[in-house]
DNA sequence: TAGATTGTTAATCGATTAACAATC
DNA sequence: TAGATTGTTAATCGATTAACAATC
C-alpha cells in the first residue's frame, strides 16, 4: 500500500471505489448488469418484446426493487404500467458496459484452464476478441488452440502494443503471475483478470479482478460445516491447547506452463 | 422466488444472510478468510513464526484495520505488542473454514474446464477430495483425467450417496446445468459451485456460488471504458433515438459435454 | 518502563429493501 | 377511468475505516 503501487483490495473490487465517474454507477450495480444482460438476451432470443421488473428480476435471480434501483442509475428506460422494452434495454446495458466496442484480450498461460477460456463462447459474443494465446513453453508455440496458434511470451509486448490490447487474462502458475502481470502492464494492459492464486501488485489505474476456485470452495465448505453443526451444536468448545496437526499445506497450482 | 425454491441472489452470496449462525461471522469476513489463510501458509512455509496485522494485511492485499476486525470475529488470537502466531492462526482459520475435515466433491462435465479443475492442486491440499468425475458423454467413460476415471452421469446418485458428497461442481454447458443441479440436490448435495452461465434454482438450505468468466470480463470492460472516457469526456450525449444494431448475442457455452 | 501492536469503538459509507406516488 | 408498473424515497442493514485505549 506504499510505493505508488496499489494492491487489489477485496477479492473482487477492481480499482474503483470512485463511484464510477460520470453519473456514477455503484460497483454493486455494475456487477449485476451482466446478469440482467444475460437474462434480457435470452428473452430477446425468444422474441419477447417487453418485460416487467418483476419478471426480469426473477430471471436474473435478484429482487425487483434492487433491479429497478439498479436501472435507475442508467436512466429512465422503462414505461410505467408496461415494463421495459427488451431490445432497447439490451442495447443500453451493452453500451453502458462497453460491450458495443471491440475488446482485444490476450490469454497468458495455455494449460487446461487457458484452453477452456480460449474455447469459451461467451468471449466473442460479447465484444471480447482473443488477440493472442501466449505461453512460456516454446514447445507449445504454433500449436492450434481454439483455432489460434499459441505464441511465445517473448512476443507479448509486441502483440499488446500492435493489437492495442487493454485486457489481459492470466492463467499461469502462481509463481509466474506477478512477472507476467508486470510485463502486461508495462506493455500497456490496464485491466487484468487473474486466475492464478496470487495477490497481484499493480500501479494505480490498473484494475485487477480475481477468480479463485479454491476460495469459492472454501467459502462453501464454511457454510457446509455450519449446516452440519446444526445437528452437533457447536457448544463453543474452546480452542485446543496445542494447534495439533491438520495444518493445510499450500500446493496451489492452477496450470503448468507459462511465465 | 415462489414455490419454496430460492434463487441465488447476487453473483456470490451463498444462501446465508444469516450472520452465519453461532458467534456469527459476517459474509464479507468469511470471504476473506481464505486470503488470509493463503498468505499465512506462505509465511508458514518460510518458517516465519509471527506476523503483525500490518504485514499480513499487506500480504493478503487488504488494510490492517479490516484484517484485525475480521480476526476479532474468530476470537482473540493475537498478542498485543507482538502480533499473531503464524501456525496457530493457520490452524484456527482452517478450523473455522471447515478445512480440517475431508470434503468429497464431484465434478460434473469433463470438458476443458472440468479437466482444469480436476488437475487443480489447490483442491487436495485443502481437504477437498475429488470423489468422482462425471460426464454425460459415454465415450468419455473410463478415460483417465488427473488419474481418475471419468464415470457416466448415470452413476451420479449412487456416487453422491455412497461417498457422502455434499459439494458438487458444475462445469456443464448452460443447458444442462439446472438438470444436473436438480439431480445432485436430490441425491444429497447441499453446496454447489456453478461454472455454467445460468441462474440455478435450488431449494432452501442449498448454497450456490457462481463463477462466471464472462461477467468478470464485462466488469473489467466497464471500467476500461470509463478510463478511455477520461480522454473523450462523456458529455452526457443522450441516448440515440434508435436502438440500432450492435446487439450482443448470447452464445454462452462453457463446455461441450455432460447433462 | 518504553515501544509496539492488538482488539474494539464509533463514525462513515455503501447497499438493500419496502413502500408508494407518479404516470403510462 | 382503472389497473399496472415504474422510478424514487427513506429506512435499515451491513461493511469499512480511523483512531485509540488496553496490554503485551
Amino acid at each position: 500500500m506504499a510505493t505508488g503501487r496499489s494492491t487489489q483490495n477485496n477479492p473482487n473490487a477492481a480499482a474503483s471505489n470512485r463511484r464510477s465517474r460520470g453519473r456514477g454507477i455503484p460497483d454493486a450495480t455494475v456487477a449485476r448488469l451482466p446478469l440482467y444482460l444475460r437474462a434480457l438476451t435470452a428473452l430477446s432470443e425468444r422474441s419477447v418484446p417487453t418485460v416487467s421488473s418483476e419478471e426480469l428480476a426473477a430471471a436474473a435471480g435478484v429482487n425487483s426493487a434492487k433491479l429497478r434501483k439498479d436501472f435507475s442509475y442508467l436512466g429512465s428506460y422503462g414505461t410505467r404500467g408496461v415494463g421495459y422494452d427488451v431490445e432497447y434495454l439490451v442495447y443500453q446495458i451493452s453500451r453502458e458496459l462497453g460491450l458495443t466496442q471491440d475488446w482485444p484480450v490476450v490469454i497468458v498461460g495455455i494449460g487446461n484452464l487457458g484452453h477452456a477460456l480460449a474455447n469459451y463462447g461467451g468471449f466473442a459474443s460479447r465484444g471480447f476478441r482473443v488477440a493472442a494465446l501466449l505461453d512460456a513453453d516454446a514447445a507449445l508455440s504454433g500449436q492450434l488452440v481454439a483455432g489460434l496458434p499459441v505464441r511465445h511470451t517473448d512476443e507479448m509486448e509486441e502483440i499488446v502494443r500492435s493489437e492495442r490490447v487493454s485486457i489481459g487474462v492470466i492463467t499461469t502458475p502462481p509463481g509466474a503471475a506477478q512477472q507476467v502481470c508486470d510485463r502486461l502492464v508495462a506493455a500497456g494492459v490496464t485491466s487484468i483478470l487473474n486466475f492464478a492464486p496470487t495477490v497481484l501488485n499493480v500501479p494505480d489505474g490498473v484494475d485487477v479482478r480475481k477468480v479463485d476456485l479454491s476460495i469459492e470452495l472454501q467459502i462453501l465448505a464454511f457454510h457446509e460445516q455450519r449446516k452440519a453443526g446444526d445437528d452437533l451444536d457447536d457448544a463453543d468448545q474452546e480452542v485446543p491447547a496445542t494447534p495439533s496437526a491438520a495444518v493445510v499445506s499450500e500446493g496451489t497450482e492452477l496450470e503448468e506452463a507459462a511465465g
